[in-house]
RNA sequence: GCCCGGGUGGCGGAAUUGGUAUACGCGCACGACUUAAAAUCGUGUCUUGAAAGAGAUGAGGGUUCGAUUCCCUCCCCGGGCACCA
């Protein structure tokens, strides 16, 4: 048998598999195809830590799973070799970043071959090759040609740091994603990429995709739809003009709350732009204008305080028609629907802190629908003489319209009633007065003290000032301020009446009932949210929190705008036989900060002849962001080395959409969102033919280094993949990230834990001596078990389980004398996809074979060969385990009932009692109550 | 604050149309082999209890013959969004 040397064993496999073109796929049109594929790398100068391979070794198991199981694959790997970090190595250390990229390449591949992976190589693509960027520009020229490319001078995020204008996705709150420097908004000009006219196919089509819902749902966010009324107020006291003659547009979701706008907000910026339209106002308000604009450049807007200032102005509300005041504020964003919003304090936080400060008035014009404020239960003293309240029954908490009161402990020694005081200030007077009807319950009792016996009582009508005090079945009523002053009216109950008195503390904005609102009085919100928009005559409208993509950026190792600018003709497009528009080389590569990149700076470059007129022209000198080769380079693996098209359209037919996409979360709303916008933009020109580039996504969990820290260089924690295929194998490696934890959750590297695995193949590889002509009967189940169990487990991406099962069927080989050489065979077959190179070994070796096991098909199994002959019966007396015992499988329940009633073990527990029900779950469990 | 995940032994984790909680692996303890150690193999390993038993899946409550699984309230951890009107 020999010992299992794995540095012996993989050099020769490779090295075998790579000769015979193993992994060359084609288009096979008999087969159906599968398209695995995983999110392409950044190769950058450190290499690959052990977390990089972990979605690698996961597509490369699911991709041999479905080659064997009859799928014709498509399993390709490529560079993302764009951006900054490579720019500003060769800034750094003065080489050109190509070179860096090529050296950094060399070393990923090596490091990938290690580990055993199933790339086709010939489809190796670069989207920093010029043959392959070609068509990332075209893919511009298509957008500029369709509108949907355009230049811009409106104000964007910029890194003062990395000196680039960024788009709103390369942001981490309000700081560059890169390098963590906060960033600014600065006025400059730039190309936009109009992906907000795909925001609602973005949006809907994401139901049809097979994808983690967390993905999903942080797609939804970004793109942030929402529904409502853009609602027009009439202008008056406009110094200089009629009354009416101006309006302004405000945009709500909340239209059933018009009646309680008392003011309008407006944002600087709109302020702004009223001003250079020739409003005139006093200094004072210029002032706090520009002040207002300037701090909202800094973005600095967390946790700011609120301000505004009276603009002089005022508006009609549409719904009353009474006249409401103009305030220009700090909290109302420019660049957000209209740029103004109706303020209606009563049921938006912000307006109503806003009318707090400034004492605006504050109508309430949603109640909520009776609801009842219940606490019900006993005081239970504790074994360490604290009192603890216990709630009776389930109903004080889960009535729908009632809020639970006194949920929480009573510190030792506390009094009752300061507990309860406690949870009213806490929880219920803040938002007493918005219920338009209340029902206080608190009965309350304790066991221990029995004369503090709390009195029920019962408060409604609050509008109306009633109190409605409910001792045993007689009900008194009485005004609050009666109550106030009525002795038998305890302290309690008067410290609910004193919160219900202390006002609006916060705003109500869950939907309600409309009240304060004229006819519209007792809807629904949703009712009156319709019904008013109708009332003022305007219509639902939709927007979007998604911004158009800032596709420009002021850097030089980025594919070059595709745009050249002609004194007489504008903008003209770079004709598409001109393709590719070359990197060209220049003396630094440092952004110049000014708003151009460096390319600016060579002028045999950037002066061209217009290609329209040929007259004096200037290339664009911008290029584009990292995220543009990664938006589209699926397609590319389809047909890599296509010079006359993008991809060939009967192979896109053939291969697309990708079946399985696997990667990282963080790519969410990012890389995720950009790709499906530019397959629907190729989708709609006709380049592809379906409306999705990614049918089913699988996201990676990232492995954190064993100090629970990101793995990387600066904390000296990485752990190269490379030693651990030295010392324990690839195989290894890849069987113990796979067997870890759950794929998509991260986990934590410990390199002891290695061994575990390690010793599973070795055990795999020890079972070579037990093989024999003659199959082993008792471990058949364990086999077609196991076969069924790893399929499926592969298949859902759960490869921890997969391998403890293939674990359980080799702990049972093992107890056996012998196993049958079929058996043998079906076990390295199904762990051929995990460790491809000792299985291969064994197949080739010991069972001499001369085909690869990698063309074996995926072993078949039988469901009746599953199921045991005798089965464990348990016996619960109620709801306990009481017993155990064996039977046939599939006896019938009359035979198993009276076995287990029978039993010794069982009548100990029931003798003398009266057997209320029996319940036979089949070929599990007795269940016995008595 | 809002929206997604998640909370199970010493550790990674398994088990969901509600049906024997802790599979599989790591670690640990003891034993075999060895002059010895490593490796390997075997046995044991949730807590408590002498035992019978009792208790335990973040906390509390509910539904059920039976709840890690379903419902309610709350706590904690991870992630996303965040003056988005």
């Amino acid at each position: 048998m020999g010992i299992y040397d794995h540095k012996k064993i993989e050099k020769k496999w490779q090295k075998q598999w790579e000769r015979d073109g193993l992994y060359k796929a084609c288009e096979d049109q008999r087969k159906e195809k599968c398209y695995v594929l995983d999110m392409f790398p950044y190769p950058s100068g450190d290499g690959l830590h052990v977390g990089h391979p972990k979605g690698y070794i996961a597509t490369d198991i699911y991709s041999r799973f479905k080659k064997m199981s009859g799928f014709n694959i498509l399993h390709p790997m490529g560079w993302d070799a764009f951006g900054l970090p490579a720019e500003n190595f060769a800034i750094k250390n003065k080489v050109h970043p190509r070179v860096a990229v090529k050296k950094n390449i060399k070393r990923f591949k090596e490091q990938l071959r290690g580990i055993g992976f199933n790339y086709d190589w010939e489809r190796e693509i670069n989207t920093t090759d010029p043959k392959y960027y070609r068509w990332t520009q075209w893919v511009f020229l298509k957008m500029f040609e369709k509108g949907l490319a355009y230049e811009s001078h409106e104000p964007i995020n910029w890194c003062p740091s990395c000196q680039t204008g960024l788009a709103n996705e390369d942001l981490d709150g309000n700081a560059c994603e890169r390098c963590g420097t906060i960033v600014e908004k600065r006025l400059m000009r730039q190309w936009i990429l109009k992906i907000t006219a795909y925001a609602d196919r973005l949006l809907r089509d994401l139901d049809s995709l097979h994808w983690p819902e967390s993905i999903k749902t942080s797609q939804r966010n970004w793109i942030g739809r929402s529904e409502g009324t853009e609602i027009d107020f009439k202008l008056v006291d406009v110094p200089g003009q009629k009354d009416g003659a101006h309006s302004v547009k405000v945009f709500t979701t909340r239209s059933d709350t018009l009646f309680g706008a008392t003011f309008l907000a407006i944002s600087a910026e709109l302020a702004w732009k009223w001003i250079e339209n020739g409003w005139q106002v006093d200094v004072e308000i210029k002032e706090y204008v520009e002040k207002t604009i300037a701090e909202n450049a800094k973005r600095s807007f967390k946790e700011k305080e609120k301000t505004g200032i009276f603009s002089g102005v005022s508006a009609i509300n549409p719904a009353h028609q009474e006249k409401i005041p103009v305030w220009i504020v700090n909290y109302v964003l420019g660049d957000v629907g209209t740029g103004a919003v109706m303020a209606v304090p009563a049921h938006d936080e912000r307006d109503f802190e806003f009318a707090k400060k400034y004492q605006l008035p504050i109508r309430q014009v949603v109640a909520e629908k009776n609801v009842d404020i219940m606490g019900v239960g006993a005081l239970i003293e504790t074994k360490e003489g604290n009192f603890v309240f216990q709630k009776r029954g389930g109903n004080a908490s889960t009535h729908p319209n009632t809020i639970a009161l006194f949920g929480g402990g009573i510190e030792k020694n506390e009094d009752v009633f300061a507990c309860v005081r406690r949870e009213l200030e806490e929880e219920l007077s803040l938002k007493l007065e918005m219920y338009h009807e209340i029902n206080v319950i608190g009965d309350f009792e304790s066991h221990n003290q029995p004369e503090r016996y709390l009195k029920a009582f019962h408060v409604r009508n609050v509008d109306r000032n009633i109190l409605e005090l409910r001792e045993g079945e007689a009900i008194v009523e009485m005004t609050l301020d009666d109550a106030e002053k009525n002795s038998h009216v305890t302290d309690f109950t008067k410290d609910v009446i004193r919160a219900f008195r202390n006002g609006i503390n916060s705003a109500f904005v869950s939907p309600g009932i409309l009240i304060n609102s004229g006819k519209f009085d007792g809807m629904t919100s949703s009712e009156a949210n319709d019904a008013i928009t109708k009332f003022v005559g305007e219509k639902k409208t939709v927007v979007y929190k998604l911004r158009d993509w800032v596709f420009s950026r002021q850097r030089y190792w980025g594919e070059p705008i595709p745009i050249i600018h002609c004194e007489q003709c504008g903008i003209v497009p770079v004709p598409e036989s001109d393709l590719p528009v070359m990197l060209p080389e220049v003396e630094s590569y440092a952004p110049t900060g000014t708003g151009e990149s460096p390319l600016a700076d060579i002028s045999e470059w950037v002066n061209v002849k217009c290609p329209k007129c040929s007259g004096q022209a200037k290339r664009e000198t911008n290029t584009m962001p990292q995220w543009a080769g990664s938006s589209w380079y699926y397609l590319r693996y389809i047909d890599p080395r296509n010079e006359s098209a993008l991809v060939d359209k009967e192979k896109e037919k053939y291969w697309s959409p990708v079946d399985m996409y696997v990667g990282g979360a963080e790519h969410a709303t990012r890389h995720l969102i950009y790709a499906r916008f530019w397959h629907k933009f190729l989708y709609d020109i006709g380049v592809v033919n379906c409306a999705e580039p990614f049918a089913r996504l699988e996201h990676v969990g990232l492995i954190a280094a064993e100090d629970g820290r990101k793995m990387s260089k600066r904390y000296g924690n990485v752990v190269n993949p490379d030693d651990i295929v030295a010392t324990y194998g690839a195989d290894t490696l890849r069987l113990y990230e796979m067997f870890m934890g759950p794929f998509d959750q991260g986990v934590r590297w410990s390199t002891d834990s290695i061994v575990g695995s390690r010793r599973f193949i070795e055990r795999v590889w020890k079972l070579q001596e037990k093989i024999s002509d003659d199959d082993e009967q008792s471990i058949e189940m364990a086999i077609h078990t196991t076969i069924k169990k790893v399929g499926g487990d592969i298949e859902q991406f759960g490869f921890n389980t997969a391998i403890a099962q293939m674990m359980i069927l080799v702990n049972e080989m093992e107890r056996v004398d012998s196993i049958g050489r079929r058996q043998y065979e079906i076990l390295l077959t199904v762990l051929a996809p995990f460790a491809p190179y000792v299985v291969e070994d064994i197949w080739n070796g010991a069972l001499g074979h001369l085909s690869s096991i990698h063309e074996e098909s995926w072993p078949s199994y039988n469901e009746e060969r599953m199921r045991a002959t005798n089965v464990v019966i348990t016996v619960q007396i109620n709801g306990k385990v009481r017993d155990h015992f064996s039977m046939p499988a599939d006896s019938s329940g009359e035979k198993v009932e009276s076995e287990a009633l029978a039993r010794e073990g069982v009548q100990k527990w029931i003798a003398g009692k009266e057997i209320k029900r029996v319940i036979y779950v089949k070929n599990k469990i007795v269940s016995i109550v008595i």
